[in-house]
DNA sequence: GCGTACCGTCAGGCGTAACTTACCGTAAGT
DNA sequence: ACTTACGGTAAGTTACGCCTGACGGTACGC
């Protein structure tokens, strides 16, 4: 279905979301990422395949390397969910002030 | 620090996003959350604190009953986080673009 | 063909999140 | 003051996520 939001738990975790960052700042190889952070390369593997699966991060085969980049897809979905509930909150925010200002209106 | 971003993990289960979700369109007190739901009472109020903790909801007292309601602060973080990368997808989406448009240009 | 580099996957250990039951505190009703 | 309703907290169990080490598979070099 489309409404697939796994990216919240994809970037739940910490390490997994520093993964996604350095592939956004930059497209980079699983060995490149693994160097870089106090995590096996295996682990780093495992992470991506769960940001790519969020549709997060897209995987590009180069020779033997394999290059991941940012991928707008699953980022759209998140930015959708929390704009729908951002309206609501916003709403819910108003009616509190509304009542706020009945009990103290023109505090000036 | 001012970017505390546990709002994704508190969204990442499903459980805590379904009661996010009826928080946000109707404020609720614990008990009612907990009829609506195939989880305990103490599950919820377990749940309704790791979402305070994260800013997405904010709660207030009302006699012995506790109601809930969306709170903005946590969404606005989470939003910004988003729009952060959201342009630095964009920008190497565009470049693998422009590549593919340097392979193929003018298709039609 | 052979060796090397790079990466995905599997099996297992380990920490922690999620849930339940039981308990205690607080506020309102009679 | 007693009872009832409502909700947070503690203790314990279970399930799941993260990590490592070992293995297999594929592409490029000699």
């Amino acid at each position: 279905m489309a409404t697939d939001i796994s990216g919240f738990a994809a970037l739940a975790d910490p390490t997994r979301r520093e993964i996604y960052e350095r592939v956004a700042a930059r497209p980079s190889s699983v060995g490149e990422l693994a160097a870089g952070l106090p995590v096996s390369r295996p682990a780093v593997s495992q992470h991506l395949r769960v940001l790519k699966d969020a549709r997060l991060v897209a995987d590009e085969a180069v020779g033997t390397r394999r290059v991941y980049r940012a991928d707008p897809e699953g980022l759209a979905m998140l930015r959708e969910y929390l704009d729908l509930f951002w309206r609501r909150s916003l709403d819910s925010f108003a009616s509190v002030a509304e009542e706020t200002f009945h009990d103290h209106p023109d505090p000036t």
